[in-house]
DNA sequence: CTGTTAGCGCCTTCAA
DNA sequence: TTGAAGGCGCTAACAG
């Protein structure tokens, strides 16, 4: 019994009784420009799909000189709970474009970060996605000079290159509109300001926030300042509330900063929004899962991966380097006043 | 000005001023082997450094017939909050074995799975991982016939593969043992189970909590049967709780559930572990963002993932087809009398 | 319109 | 111990 092997080009042109280069041409469907007989090219395609011919990857890479395989490295994507849609973007639109991803997780660490680089370099990858889970500053590494680059979430200190990001600013006047039909009852708090911290999404989302209030002139309350965390916007919050404040809202800048409000405000017998309208941003599933759900402003995680793949393999020439992308609104119940578009809870 | 074209091992043993097969030896190691002298070796050494060579991935599969490169196709990994684990296991444990991981997100879809699996025979992938978010039973596409395939997460119905799966039965026993401790102050009840569904992970949790209160001399309370979901969950145990019912203990089949049965708790004025001790399952971020933090057994992700890349692979011979890996546990403050690892809350 | 031919970069058998 | 040569499967001039 013969080793059943892998069909090659050959095999199939062999038993379309043409040649290879005719074989070829017709299955990298240039049989038209080529002026090839329909019926030779109905037999070489038969014979391929008879055979199962699939052309080795390998074979191609090596002639075309091009692997069509990207790198996509982060910090903590595929890791954490929240981003890791933007693997599922980005390796969907990689697809698309007949390319595929291969990702690696340097969890912030330098040494590891190098490695990953050159790796990628060993593949010959055709480009690179450097990605991040939070909206930062970054420093590329030196390794990655001279490659095709696009920042994802991210921007460089240093360089121009290709960057998408979401729209923080955007999103936080979005955020701030949404609380402005209920506004009218009190104070409008902002909860998760830190004092400092490369994540800049934080600044943008509080200025969006802030100039849409003045230009409805609304003057915000007191801010909340707490690490961006459960636990901490817990202790903010409660301490907030000890201290007698009776907020109207609280827009809170991400969604476990909502969740550890919601908990604070459980505790102080508020309910939520009767008592305190609440929405928040990431737009993660954990707003969905909090009683009543949180309205929250969402990273678009699957979109902004994609379109960086898009970008490093179809640059714009002369499209801006730093594409914004807008962030839809997840709608829950958690705004008084609002109307809620799905059924209630 | 010259082009920079990537270096051959062509450029590196002209440089060295030595044959390109000497260059190959040595660069493969296999110096020694062939008996090389050393400052032949040395001085090839150095010149592929200079020229920062890097073989060619794609010669050197097309000559070795081999890609180096795994699928891994799952139902919902990759975008869902929790699994993403599993690709990080399986990526790292890759890298470890030199191979890249190609991954591809079905959603469930049935053509998209087919679709997936074309890609990946396409791109010629040495064996493929196929895994669920769910633990549950599949079906495996005939498409993989053939094929080099490890079940990840999932156990296949009709044939008998090599299959890797968390131990849910041993971490039902483990939620029950630490249920145990602060037993004797009333009934353990047992919120999650569904009269249906492909997902045997449950019915083994379970099965483990019964046998090892069994054992233990203690009878389970009435069951609390709900989806695995926050909001049926608040339901569920809302309804029990409305009932009358004051159970000591709840076992959380997962950490949704958890979630749920901590809002219906507090919507009643219980207090976690004081009223009521609660242990739960997954060992998600999410058991740690409830007040106090949730106990819960952990889904060993990144070691499910590692472990699946690494059968397939490094196949055992004489191994079991199916690998159960421990379900450690996550230690929070939900269970009274429990000693607390951490510090306090 | 189709066939012949020459590599892409690498590994490896065979000679020297 | 090293060199020459062939071929993995494919594409693309270049002839016919």
């Amino acid at each position: 019994m013969k080793t059943k092997t892998k069909p090659t080009l050959g095999d199939v042109a062999r038993a379309a009784g043409v040649s290879q280069t005719t074989a070829s041409y017709i299955l990298n469907d240039r049989a038209e420009q080529m002026r090839i007989a329909a019926d030779t090219e109905e037999r070489v395609r038969r014979a391929a799909a008879e055979l199962r011919y699939r052309p080795n990857p390998s074979a191609r890479s090596l002639r075309l000189a091009s692997t069509r395989t990207i790198g996509l490295v982060s910090d903590l994507v595929a890791g954490g709970q929240f981003a890791s849609q933007m693997l599922v973007g980005a390796t969907t639109a990689a697809r698309e474009l007949d390319h595929i991803v291969v990702i690696g997780e340097s969890q912030g660490d330098p040494k590891l970060e190098r490695l990953l680089i050159e790796e990628l370099l060993d593949r010959h990858v055709d480009g690179i996605v450097w990605a991040t889970v939070v909206t930062s500053y970054v420093t590329l590494p030196k390794a990655l000079r001279g490659q095709r680059v696009v920042l994802l979430n991210c921007l460089d200190r240093n360089q121009q290159l290709p960057t998408v990001v979401p729209d923080e600013y955007e999103g936080g006047r979005t955020a701030a509109r949404l609380v402005l039909a209920g506004e009218g009852r009190g104070r409008v708090h902002v909860v998760g300001e830190r004092p400092t911290g490369g994540a800049f999404g934080a600044w943008l989302r509080r200025d969006g926030i802030r100039d849409e209030l003045r230009s409805a002139g609304v003057r915000p309350g007191t801010p909340i300042p707490c690490a961006w965390a459960v636990q901490p916007a817990f202790e903010a919050v409660d301490a907030f509330l000890r201290g007698g404040a009776r907020p109207a809202t609280l827009i809170c800048l991400n969604d476990r900063i909502a969740m550890g409000t919601y908990q604070a405000l459980a505790e102080h017998g508020l309910t939520v929004p009767d008592d305190v309208s609440v929405v928040s941003f990431d737009g993660s599933e954990l707003a969905t899962w909090l009683r009543p759900e949180a309205t929250s402003v969402a990273l678009p995680y699957a979109q902004l991966g994609a379109r960086a793949v898009e970008l490093l393999l179809n640059p714009e020439p002369g499209g801006p380097d730093v594409t914004r992308l807008p962030m839809p609104v997840s709608t829950g119940a958690s705004l008084w006043g609002a109307t809620r578009g799905g059924a209630g809870v």
